[in-house]
DNA sequence: TCCGTATGTCGGGTAATATCGACATATGGA
DNA sequence: TCCATATGTCGATATTACCCGACATACGGA
């Protein structure tokens, strides 16, 4: 993950109906949804819907796949890996201080064990 | 860190300048830069570097504080925890099976022992 | 108070983006 | 081939973002 990839990544998720398509993408891994489920979900026109996926997709962030009629898209796990690890290791340059806790912040999140009702207290 | 919080630091780190501003004030961590002097190192006019601070500032990726006559920057390391749990969290929704590889990707950046030269393979 | 430095705000010109109607392309079935 | 479905592309418009000159505000020193 480069910068400029990295930018294209931000920009892509900096828009609310993309961010939420992602997010519905995410919830439909590994199986995706077809383009105009996604547009039909989400209320929006198919064209613009096509608009935005092909944005998520140029980012890196989703992928597309013919079904048949269908265009299904999928969200691409390693583009979050690698996004999140742009966001850690640009504030770790150097400094791996700084970024152990949020890395420690990040883990409980997703353990196979349950966060024991502990959730961050600082606000 | 909600929805729209999020979709703020995505729109402020979407941008060349800000992102390397941005990146700047981490190594600068924790003294920070005053404002004239981001501006100077990178090469913008401080009106411009102004709206910039003023966006990365909304978005909370960063704080003022005045100093004497300069307006210190600092980056906010909660922000980017805040994001980076936001980016995870979210693939994350009800499957822990999808983040646990993500997590294990960032936790050899950041911990005390260096990574062994080992990098992410897949490209 | 007056001045110089540091920073923020306003205005407008230009560029990029969001949205959507209309049309084009691709697939499968008859 | 013809049709219906599924999706993408084009063009126009409205909104927003970026940039920077000019002006305004805030602080410290004399």
């Amino acid at each position: 993950m480069d910068t400029d990839q990295a930018i294209l990544a931000f920009s892509a998720l900096a828009q609310s109906t993309r961010l939420e398509v992602f997010r519905l993408l995410m919830e439909h891994e590994p199986d995706g949804l077809p383009a105009g489920e996604v547009a039909r979900r989400m209320g929006v026109p198919h064209n613009t819907m096509s608009t935005h996926l092909a944005i998520l997709t140029r980012a890196g962030l989703i992928e597309a796949e013919r079904q048949s009629r269908s265009i299904v898209y999928r969200a691409q796990l390693e583009a979050v890996r690698g996004l999140a690890g742009f966001l850690v290791k640009d504030c770790c340059g150097g400094r791996p201080e700084l970024c152990a806790p949020l890395i420690a912040d990040l883990s409980p999140c997703c353990s196979p064990q349950k966060p024991s009702s502990k959730e961050v207290a600082h606000g």
